[in-house]
This record gives structure tokens, C-alpha cells and sequence, in this order.
DNA sequence: TGTTAATTGATAATTATTATCATTATAGAA
DNA sequence: TTCTATAATGATAATAATTATCAATTAACA
């Protein structure tokens, strides 16, 4: 994991770069999305600031979201039943492990990776530029709640 | 690829043997998933059998997709951008390999995916039961085109 | 051939996301 | 610090993809 702090300065300092106004709001979302915590959902994340900013629209945080996309410091998750989950700590593609059972996401070091992308690219003779990685399984503590 | 002839007659049988009704619609869909051919959104299928049933309804389209799906017989890939394509060739996870530009999708034979799977479950302790894998990139066609 | 239950087609409902627009607040100049 | 231009916000409407509903139809099998 990054740090959660350098990752909120980056992100800040890159909006300021941009020229986009630092607004509270904007600075609440980014700190939840540089921690990173738990990959949140955008219902996640409006639910968190609701308690702070009561009068918060869904449509900010989308909104932001889509800003901090454009600047590449945030990874949208798509999954494959639709959800959608971020991660502003490490934007950059890189593998994930997810419990079907408690959701749990862990992100694993997996050394073969960049092996596996020169396969492909001779494989297929395509110019690879992105992945999308996960594994889909039982973590170890809902593995010992099934006995 | 495996033999579409035979990919749409177990897909067939497994309707059969669960006793849902073969009925012409039905064939058809069953008919395209298995060819894989693209791998097809559901707007595909559906644009491709107004043809033979002016009557054909987006539900049904959907409704059969859904059934397939609940008997394992068809793969549901859903992309970052929020498209659904679907493969009833190779009803199994398997790697993907796409073109950003043309959107052409490719089947790699990747060797190294089994290793990675078991590294995973060392360093995790998860138990993994399935995974997806997409690389993105520019095929050699329109990287030739590019030039 | 008749009966029953599943399937279909048409369409309404739902859900997630994006667009609109009047109001408000930020950044930078004066 | 105050002023001004412009971007951001909040509320809500619009959109798109998918799922649910229900009356009419049709496949399976006696």
C-alpha cells in the first residue's frame, strides 16, 4: 500500500495543476479514495461523507470520481456482476484477490506477471498496454467459519 | 475454439435434461452463443435474429441468456466500461486478449496461468475457485494501420 | 388431440450513471 | 480584504441496461 497522506497531496496537488478549485467536498472524497480502504463503492463514499456534508449529492461524487479518473489517479474496478469499486490508492492496474463469500479484496504480489504479458504480446503479436487481473475465491478466515 | 456443432448440441441437451422447452427462439440464441463467433452482446444476438423473428423480444434474449448462464453453459464477460459480451464456445474462464481500437477479442493459450493460480493461493490462503484476466492492448492490424 | 405449465412479446419497473440548470463558493485580480 | 469570473454543487430529470410483470401463445407429454 502507498502512503494514504502522499497519495491525497498527489492527487490534490494534480487538481491544483488542472486548475480545478479545491472544494470541501472534493477534499473529503479524495481522502477516502487515497486511503483506498476497502475499494469502496460511490454508495460507500457518499454514505461516509453524509455525516459531515448533509447535504451532499450522489451527483458529486460521481462527478469527482470522474475528474480524478481523467487524471489517472483512480482505479475503477468493474466487476463482473455489475458493481463498480475504486481505488485511488494504487491507480494503476495490478491484481486482486476477492472473497465471494465477506467481499474482502486483497492485493497480491504476483512476480510473473510482466513474464506473462511478454508471452501474450509474442503470442498474439498485439502491443499490450493493460490488464485486469482477479482471482475469485474463499479467504482464510470464511474457509474456517465453513467447518 | 471448440466444434460450435457440438458446443450447441450440450448446450441443448443440458435444457433438455433440466426440461426446459426447446423452442425455436431458444434454438437460435443457443445457436449464436456457441459459435462464440465475436463474442456478442446482447444487442448482437438480438439485431441478428430480428431477421428470422420480426416478433423477437429483448426479454427473451435476456431471459435465455440468464437460464444459459444458470447452467454453466455460457461465459459473461463484463468489461470496465459497462459492456457485456458473451461466449458459449468456451463456457470456462479463460484469458482475454483485446483490441482498444478495433475491439477484436483474442483467446491466448497462456501456460503460466496455472503457477500463477497456486502462487496466489500460497501467498494469500485463499481458495481459489475462478479468476479473469484481460490484457488490453492494439492488435497488429491496426498497429500496421497506425503507421 | 387435449391439457398443463413454461415461454414469449410487449411493456413497465428498477438501478446505476450522466446531464441539466439555478444557486453557491473558490481562485485570483484589484 | 473585496470583487469578479468561472467552476462546483445540489436537486432532480434523463438515459441506458437489465429485470419484472402479465396476458397470450406454444411445447411437451399423456
Amino acid at each position: 500500500m502507498s502512503d494514504p497522506q502522499k497519495r491525497f497531496e498527489t492527487i490534490i496537488q494534480k487538481l491544483r495543476e488542472n486548475h480545478y478549485k479545491i472544494t470541501p467536498q472534493r477534499l473529503a472524497i479524495v481522502d477516502i479514495l487515497s486511503k483506498g480502504d476497502g475499494h469502496p463503492r460511490v454508495e460507500d463514499i457518499y454514505n461516509q461523507l453524509k455525516y459531515d456534508f448533509p447535504t451532499m449529492s450522489l451527483a458529486t461524487v460521481y462527478r469527482n470520481i470522474v475528474l480524478i479518473k481523467s487524471l489517472g489517479e483512480v482505479l475503477e474496478l468493474g466487476f463482473p456482476d455489475g458493481s463498480n469499486r475504486y481505488d485511488g490508492n494504487k491507480p494503476y492496474s495490478h491484481p486482486h484477490v476477492i472473497c465471494i463469500k465477506c467481499k474482502k479484496i486483497v492485493d497480491p504480489d504476483l512476480d510473473s506477471l510482466d513474464d506473462m504479458k511478454k508471452e501474450v504480446a509474442n503470442e498474439t503479436n498485439f502491443k499490450i498496454l493493460n490488464h485486469r487481473l482477479d482471482f475469485f475465491g474463499i479467504c482464510g478466515n470464511c474457509l474456517a467459519k465453513e467447518l
